[in-house]
DNA sequence: AATGCGATTCTCT
DNA sequence: GAGAATCGCATTT
């Protein structure tokens, strides 16, 4: 059963976004299978973290997604063109989740190329295949994830992770996280998990 | 009903 | 390193 089932993602937030270092994300659609190794998490704690999005603790239709069950898919839109996708966690009621901030092409980089650039792989230049999936944005966009997968069960067949056939040594970075500068004490937190050295992390 | 702005990316300089 | 693009949502009137 390489699949994550849904005890994976039923565990304390921060354990999940680190466990995911490694895994491979896969998006099956229109018969073509597109999967990138997860290389860059974020965690959002909820009610208790002035970064989040549920930090008011109200349900609203926006971050409904994140207070649903634990290994359903949370995406949103950001900054009026960008969706970005999380997994969700812990258990239902509790709106916690993983933001995937950057994956590392694995298979099906032909269709990752169109769906980003709209040519083929062979004709990328190197700035433009580090740049295929390397933020939450662009990996969204090489995945052809958007907001039709909110709320989708990452234990179904459309969009699901899994584990690699060989698990490679890593070793993990714990920074701060990106872009909620606006989150007074929790804007410090090293709640953003990285693999060392991986080429596609969005910031080093 | 109106307002303000963001868990980003791209294109320039 | 700075600015633009662009729109749904949360909050305020």
């Amino acid at each position: 059963m390489k699949k994550l089932n849904r005890e994976f993602y039923s565990r304390d937030t921060l354990e999940v976004a680190k466990d995911l270092l490694g895994k491979y994300l896969v998006r099956e659609s229109k018969g073509k299978k597109i999967v990138g190794k997860i290389v860059e998490t974020e965690a959002y704690m909820g009610t208790k973290d002035k970064g989040a999005h549920t930090y008011s603790g109200k349900v609203t239709p926006r971050t409904e997604a994140m207070f649903g069950i634990p290994g359903t898919s949370y995406v949103y839109l950001i900054y009026g063109m960008y969706n970005c996708f999380n997994v969700v966690t812990k258990e239902e009621g509790i709106p916690e989740a993983v933001l995937i901030r950057a994956v590392e092409p694995i298979e099906g980089l032909e269709e990752m190329s169109l769906n980003r650039f709209n040519k083929s792989y062979i004709e990328l230049k190197k700035r433009e295949i580090r740049n295929l999936t390397s933020g939450p944005g662009k990996l969204c966009i090489a995945l052809d994830i958007d907001r039709s997968l909110n709320k989708a069960d990452l234990c179904g067949d459309n969009l699901y992770i899994e584990n690699p056939d060989v698990d490679e040594k890593i070793n993990i970075v714990e920074s701060k996280r990106i872009g909620i500068d606006y989150a007074e004490e929790a804007k410090d937190y090293l709640w953003r998990f990285y693999i060392e050295g991986n080429e596609y992390v969005s910031v080093k």
